[in-house]
DNA sequence: CTCGATCCCTGGACGC
DNA sequence: TGCGTCCAGGGATCGA
């Protein structure tokens, strides 16, 4: 459910007191979503967090090598490296006091140097962590897209109009777009009036424009309202999002559509539940035959 | 290349 | 009250 513009609030809020703070030690819970716990314990302690960045619906905590007096020789440490964080369908990052008792579903635990702890809470474990040194990490990049807030018209049209997947898949593609998921590509393709099953290629160069423009108008302004909360979101400071308020399409099967009043569908796209006015996004002609 | 199916996981909704 | 069942969904993976 994190998507843009809830990473986006998170890595805000974490901007405001965790750059600079020395991770002092780790403590793990399950860690069937971190790539390899055990480099997390080794190498986290003794870096300091520089930077934290979003990277599509990735969190990116850029951390500096260990102090020259505290290295241990050969060990590669005096590095820069990265964690990188997904916080998949349920996942959290955020600061708290240390000594507040762990939830149930906190996996991942850093302590700080101003006496605080990074906490990672997950309940579904959809997320994922990983410790990347510079390589793997830049590796790790390639295989994404575009950021849709960086992109320029003439490249998403061109993106999305030579495929010949449908739109929606497309839109949830992180290899196309990074960090798109359901909510935001429903609200993106209600607001252009495009349905969900359309053909990429089968866009005009106008809808391509129109849709790249009104997914850029919807994430910053979902962004401003600090992301949607339909579930369980909660930025930083465990604050929910506003978003969802403004919420045209998804989750409105049955309800009336905000332009013409015809009850929202939801149909099953790209394996996702898609939500859609049948009227303003006419189904596409003669897409998918069985016979 | 694109598709659907399946799995991962848990909480919440719902039916009885 | 309590149990069982189903579903949500991002992403990886596999076979068609």
């Amino acid at each position: 459910m994190p998507e843009l513009p809830e990473v986006e609030t998170v890595v805000r809020g974490l901007r405001q007191s965790i750059p600079g703070r020395t991770i002092l030690s780790v403590r793990l819970g399950k860690t069937d979503f971190i790539d390899d716990p055990v480099a997390l314990e080794e190498n986290l302690p003794g870096r300091r967090i520089e930077t934290i960045e979003r990277f599509g619906k990735f969190m990116l905590l850029r951390l500096s090598g260990v102090d020259s007096a505290k290295r241990i020789p050969d060990k590669g440490d005096a590095e820069p490296a990265s964690l990188l964080v997904h916080l998949g369908m349920t996942g959290q990052l955020a600061p708290s006091p240390s000594g507040q008792p762990c939830g149930k579903h906190t996996h991942v635990c850093l302590t700080l140097d101003d006496g605080r702890e990074l906490r990672y809470t997950d309940p579904r474990r959809f997320g994922r962590m990983a410790y990347l040194t510079e390589t793997p990490l830049a590796q790790e990049l390639t295989a994404f897209g575009v950021d849709p807030l960086e992109v320029n018209a003439a490249e998403f049209a061109t993106r999305i109009r030579t495929r010949t997947a449908r739109i929606k898949a497309l839109l949830l593609d992180q290899s196309v777009l990074r960090g798109v998921g359901n909510i935001y590509a429903d609200e993106s393709l209600w607001r252009a009036k495009i349905h969900p099953a359309r053909l990429g290629i089968r866009l005009t160069e106008k809808e391509a424009e129109t849709l790249g423009k009104v997914l850029q108008d919807i994430l910053r302004k979902a962004i401003v309202m600090r992301g949607s909360s339909i579930s369980d979101f909660l930025d930083a400071d465990g604050q929910p999002g506003e978003y969802q308020r403004r919420h045209r399409a998804y989750g409105r099967e049955g309800e009336s559509c905000y332009r013409c009043r015809t009850p929202i569908r939801r149909i099953i796209v790209a394996g996702r539940s898609s939500y859609f006015c049948p009227k303003c996004q006419p189904a596409p002609r003669r897409v998918k035959r069985r016979t």
